[in-house]
DNA sequence: ACAACGTATCGACAGTTGTCAATATGAAGA
DNA sequence: TCTTCATATTGACAACTGTCGATACGTTGT
Protein backbone atom coordinates (compact mmCIF):
# COMPACT_ATOMS: atom_id res chain seq x y z
CA UNK A 1 0.00 0.00 0.00
CA UNK A 2 1.38 3.12 -1.21
CA UNK A 3 2.30 6.33 1.13
CA UNK A 4 0.08 9.09 0.09
CA UNK A 5 1.70 12.31 -0.73
CA UNK A 6 2.79 14.40 2.40
CA UNK A 7 2.23 17.75 0.99
CA UNK A 8 -0.93 19.46 2.44
CA UNK A 9 -3.92 20.07 0.43
CA UNK A 10 -3.88 24.07 0.76
CA UNK A 11 -0.03 24.63 0.13
CA UNK A 12 0.53 23.23 -3.51
CA UNK A 13 -1.64 22.53 -6.03
CA UNK A 14 -1.85 18.84 -6.35
CA UNK A 15 -0.77 17.02 -9.73
CA UNK A 16 -3.07 13.78 -11.31
CA UNK A 17 -0.90 11.70 -9.30
CA UNK A 18 -1.05 12.84 -6.08
CA UNK A 19 -5.09 14.15 -6.49
CA UNK A 20 -6.15 10.33 -7.97
CA UNK A 21 -4.40 8.71 -4.85
CA UNK A 22 -5.74 10.56 -2.65
CA UNK A 23 -9.51 10.40 -4.47
CA UNK A 24 -9.24 6.62 -3.99
CA UNK A 25 -8.81 6.91 -0.52
CA UNK A 26 -11.77 9.30 0.33
CA UNK A 27 -13.75 7.41 -2.31
CA UNK A 28 -13.60 4.26 -0.17
CA UNK A 29 -14.44 6.49 3.16
CA UNK A 30 -16.95 8.44 1.61
CA UNK A 31 -20.04 6.32 2.03
CA UNK A 32 -22.15 5.40 5.02
CA UNK A 33 -22.21 1.80 5.41
CA UNK A 34 -18.41 1.75 5.48
CA UNK A 35 -18.06 5.06 7.74
CA UNK A 36 -20.05 3.01 10.20
CA UNK A 37 -17.36 -0.13 9.93
CA UNK A 38 -14.44 1.64 10.71
CA UNK A 39 -15.75 3.34 13.86
CA UNK A 40 -17.49 -0.10 15.00
CA UNK A 41 -14.21 -1.32 14.45
CA UNK A 42 -12.04 1.72 16.12
CA UNK A 43 -14.41 1.66 19.19
CA UNK A 44 -13.68 -2.00 19.68
CA UNK A 45 -10.02 -1.88 18.66
CA UNK A 46 -11.10 -4.74 16.32
CA UNK A 47 -14.13 -6.26 15.13
CA UNK A 48 -15.25 -10.01 13.43
CA UNK A 49 -16.59 -9.89 9.88
CA UNK A 50 -19.46 -12.07 11.25
CA UNK A 51 -21.20 -9.57 13.64
CA UNK A 52 -21.31 -7.03 10.80
CA UNK A 53 -24.62 -8.13 8.53
CA UNK A 54 -26.41 -7.84 11.99
CA UNK A 55 -25.07 -4.73 13.17
CA UNK A 56 -25.50 -2.83 9.57
CA UNK A 57 -28.78 -4.59 8.66
CA UNK A 58 -26.77 -5.52 5.47
CA UNK A 59 -26.20 -8.59 3.76
CA UNK A 60 -23.34 -10.85 4.18
CA UNK A 61 -21.89 -9.92 0.23
CA UNK A 62 -22.54 -6.65 0.94
CA UNK A 63 -20.57 -6.66 4.21
CA UNK A 64 -17.62 -8.47 2.50
CA UNK A 65 -17.76 -6.39 -0.68
CA UNK A 66 -17.56 -3.33 1.52
CA UNK A 67 -14.20 -4.78 4.07
CA UNK A 68 -12.55 -6.13 0.52
CA UNK A 69 -12.86 -1.87 -0.41
CA UNK A 70 -11.38 -0.64 2.64
CA UNK A 71 -8.65 -3.15 3.09
CA UNK A 72 -7.34 -2.31 -0.58
CA UNK A 73 -7.53 1.79 -0.02
CA UNK A 74 -5.48 0.31 3.18
CA UNK A 75 -7.95 1.59 5.75
CA UNK A 76 -8.47 -1.86 7.06
CA UNK A 77 -6.34 -4.56 7.68
CA UNK A 78 -7.45 -7.81 7.83
CA UNK A 79 -6.20 -11.12 10.11
CA UNK A 80 -7.76 -14.80 9.69
CA UNK A 81 -8.51 -16.46 12.81
CA UNK A 82 -9.27 -19.94 12.10
CA UNK A 83 -12.83 -19.40 10.47
CA UNK A 84 -13.23 -16.21 11.07
CA UNK A 85 -11.85 -12.91 9.55
CA UNK A 86 -10.65 -10.43 11.68
CA UNK A 87 -10.25 -6.37 10.91
CA UNK A 88 -8.62 -3.54 12.72
CA UNK A 89 -8.37 0.10 11.60
CA UNK A 90 -5.17 1.71 10.21
CA UNK A 91 -4.92 4.79 12.31
CA UNK A 92 -1.88 6.12 10.41
CA UNK A 93 -4.13 5.65 6.75
CA UNK A 94 -6.67 8.30 8.55
CA UNK A 95 -3.69 10.39 10.31
CA UNK A 96 -2.39 10.26 6.53
CA UNK A 97 -5.31 11.46 5.33
CA UNK A 98 -5.73 13.81 7.40
CA UNK A 99 -2.00 15.27 6.92
CA UNK A 100 -2.83 16.14 3.61
CA UNK A 101 -6.20 17.64 4.01
CA UNK A 102 -5.27 20.11 7.40
CA UNK B 1 -24.67 24.41 6.02
CA UNK B 2 -24.80 22.12 8.78
CA UNK B 3 -21.78 21.56 10.97
CA UNK B 4 -20.52 17.76 10.81
CA UNK B 5 -20.96 15.71 13.62
CA UNK B 6 -17.97 16.41 16.57
CA UNK B 7 -17.73 12.29 17.78
CA UNK B 8 -14.22 11.28 16.43
CA UNK B 9 -14.91 8.02 13.95
CA UNK B 10 -12.42 6.53 16.36
CA UNK B 11 -14.80 6.93 19.71
CA UNK B 12 -18.13 5.75 19.35
CA UNK B 13 -19.94 4.13 16.59
CA UNK B 14 -21.77 6.24 14.05
CA UNK B 15 -25.19 6.56 13.77
CA UNK B 16 -27.11 6.44 10.41
CA UNK B 17 -27.36 10.34 10.55
CA UNK B 18 -23.88 11.45 11.21
CA UNK B 19 -22.62 8.61 9.11
CA UNK B 20 -24.55 9.79 6.16
CA UNK B 21 -23.34 13.25 6.50
CA UNK B 22 -19.99 12.68 6.46
CA UNK B 23 -20.33 10.77 4.09
CA UNK B 24 -21.86 13.46 1.79
CA UNK B 25 -18.69 15.62 2.44
CA UNK B 26 -15.96 13.33 1.36
CA UNK B 27 -18.10 12.32 -1.33
CA UNK B 28 -17.64 15.57 -2.46
CA UNK B 29 -13.61 15.55 -1.99
CA UNK B 30 -13.38 12.04 -3.21
CA UNK B 31 -12.51 13.33 -6.63
CA UNK B 32 -9.26 13.82 -8.14
CA UNK B 33 -10.89 17.04 -10.54
CA UNK B 34 -12.16 18.57 -7.31
CA UNK B 35 -9.16 17.85 -5.35
CA UNK B 36 -7.23 19.60 -7.78
CA UNK B 37 -9.22 22.99 -7.53
CA UNK B 38 -9.35 22.67 -3.73
CA UNK B 39 -5.83 23.00 -3.70
CA UNK B 40 -5.61 25.43 -6.38
CA UNK B 41 -7.76 27.40 -4.89
CA UNK B 42 -6.36 27.04 -1.26
CA UNK B 43 -2.80 27.46 -2.38
CA UNK B 44 -4.13 31.01 -4.00
CA UNK B 45 -6.29 32.03 -1.60
CA UNK B 46 -8.97 32.52 -3.65
CA UNK B 47 -9.56 31.38 -7.29
CA UNK B 48 -11.53 32.80 -10.24
CA UNK B 49 -13.90 30.39 -12.27
CA UNK B 50 -12.64 31.57 -15.31
CA UNK B 51 -9.18 30.12 -14.80
CA UNK B 52 -10.10 26.70 -14.52
CA UNK B 53 -11.32 25.13 -17.13
CA UNK B 54 -7.67 25.76 -19.24
CA UNK B 55 -5.98 24.64 -15.42
CA UNK B 56 -7.57 21.20 -15.25
CA UNK B 57 -8.49 20.36 -18.96
CA UNK B 58 -11.78 20.28 -18.76
CA UNK B 59 -15.21 22.34 -20.29
CA UNK B 60 -16.35 25.04 -18.31
CA UNK B 61 -19.82 22.93 -17.68
CA UNK B 62 -17.82 20.14 -16.01
CA UNK B 63 -16.21 22.57 -13.54
CA UNK B 64 -18.93 24.24 -13.04
CA UNK B 65 -20.41 20.81 -12.09
CA UNK B 66 -17.61 20.38 -9.76
CA UNK B 67 -17.81 23.70 -8.28
CA UNK B 68 -21.41 23.05 -7.71
CA UNK B 69 -20.89 20.04 -5.68
CA UNK B 70 -18.25 21.77 -3.63
CA UNK B 71 -19.88 24.12 -2.46
CA UNK B 72 -22.75 21.88 -1.76
CA UNK B 73 -20.44 20.38 0.58
CA UNK B 74 -19.68 23.49 2.16
CA UNK B 75 -15.88 23.26 1.14
CA UNK B 76 -15.79 25.98 -1.34
CA UNK B 77 -17.59 29.36 -0.39
CA UNK B 78 -18.91 31.31 -3.88
CA UNK B 79 -18.41 35.30 -4.25
CA UNK B 80 -19.92 36.94 -7.51
CA UNK B 81 -17.88 39.90 -8.65
CA UNK B 82 -19.05 41.77 -11.85
CA UNK B 83 -19.28 38.64 -14.43
CA UNK B 84 -17.09 36.50 -12.42
CA UNK B 85 -17.40 33.52 -10.04
CA UNK B 86 -14.87 33.41 -6.86
CA UNK B 87 -14.49 30.77 -4.86
CA UNK B 88 -11.62 30.62 -1.45
CA UNK B 89 -11.86 26.96 0.68
CA UNK B 90 -13.66 26.48 4.05
CA UNK B 91 -10.90 25.66 6.02
CA UNK B 92 -13.13 25.47 8.86
CA UNK B 93 -14.76 22.59 6.85
CA UNK B 94 -11.61 20.50 6.13
CA UNK B 95 -10.98 20.96 10.20
CA UNK B 96 -14.02 19.36 10.91
CA UNK B 97 -13.41 16.13 8.39
CA UNK B 98 -10.30 15.97 10.11
CA UNK B 99 -11.63 16.52 13.44
CA UNK B 100 -13.84 13.54 12.54
CA UNK B 101 -11.29 11.31 10.99
CA UNK B 102 -8.90 11.56 13.43
C1' DA C 1 -32.24 48.02 -25.72
C1' DC C 2 -28.63 45.38 -27.44
C1' DA C 3 -24.30 42.84 -27.83
C1' DA C 4 -20.67 40.36 -25.56
C1' DC C 5 -19.13 37.27 -22.42
C1' DG C 6 -18.77 34.48 -17.97
C1' DT C 7 -21.38 31.06 -15.66
C1' DA C 8 -25.23 27.74 -14.83
C1' DT C 9 -28.53 24.38 -16.42
C1' DC C 10 -30.26 20.73 -19.50
C1' DG C 11 -30.13 16.42 -21.99
C1' DA C 12 -27.66 12.57 -23.10
C1' DC C 13 -24.49 8.81 -22.57
C1' DA C 14 -20.89 5.69 -20.90
C1' DG C 15 -18.91 4.08 -16.81
C1' DT C 16 -19.13 3.17 -11.93
C1' DT C 17 -21.35 1.79 -7.53
C1' DG C 18 -24.30 -0.41 -3.82
C1' DT C 19 -27.10 -4.11 -3.23
C1' DC C 20 -28.76 -8.86 -3.16
C1' DA C 21 -29.48 -14.01 -4.38
C1' DA C 22 -26.92 -17.78 -5.75
C1' DT C 23 -22.80 -20.13 -5.66
C1' DA C 24 -17.90 -21.09 -4.82
C1' DT C 25 -13.97 -21.27 -1.63
C1' DG C 26 -11.62 -22.49 2.46
C1' DA C 27 -10.89 -23.82 7.25
C1' DA C 28 -12.16 -26.69 11.38
C1' DG C 29 -14.04 -30.73 13.43
C1' DA C 30 -16.18 -35.45 13.29
C1' DT D 1 -12.98 -37.80 3.82
C1' DC D 2 -17.18 -35.52 4.63
C1' DT D 3 -19.90 -32.01 6.82
C1' DT D 4 -20.45 -27.56 8.58
C1' DC D 5 -20.06 -22.91 8.63
C1' DA D 6 -17.69 -18.27 7.74
C1' DT D 7 -16.27 -15.62 4.03
C1' DA D 8 -15.45 -14.43 -0.94
C1' DT D 9 -16.88 -14.27 -5.68
C1' DT D 10 -20.21 -14.03 -9.47
C1' DG D 11 -24.04 -12.21 -12.02
C1' DA D 12 -27.56 -9.03 -12.34
C1' DC D 13 -29.91 -4.71 -11.80
C1' DA D 14 -31.19 -0.04 -10.49
C1' DA D 15 -29.18 4.22 -9.11
C1' DC D 16 -25.65 7.47 -9.35
C1' DT D 17 -21.61 10.06 -11.50
C1' DG D 18 -18.39 12.48 -14.64
C1' DT D 19 -18.34 14.28 -18.92
C1' DC D 20 -19.62 17.01 -22.93
C1' DG D 21 -22.42 19.82 -26.48
C1' DA D 22 -26.14 22.87 -26.66
C1' DT D 23 -28.56 26.31 -24.57
C1' DA D 24 -30.27 29.55 -21.01
C1' DC D 25 -29.27 33.07 -17.55
C1' DG D 26 -27.12 37.43 -15.78
C1' DT D 27 -23.97 41.10 -15.66
C1' DT D 28 -21.27 44.71 -17.99
C1' DG D 29 -20.55 48.04 -21.33
C1' DT D 30 -22.15 50.27 -25.66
Amino acid sequence: MDRLCCKPLLASPMDDDAATALAGVLKALADPVRLKLVSIIATQGEGCACDFPDLLGKTQPTVSHHLSQLVAAGILEREQRGKWAWFTVSQDRLAEVCAVLC
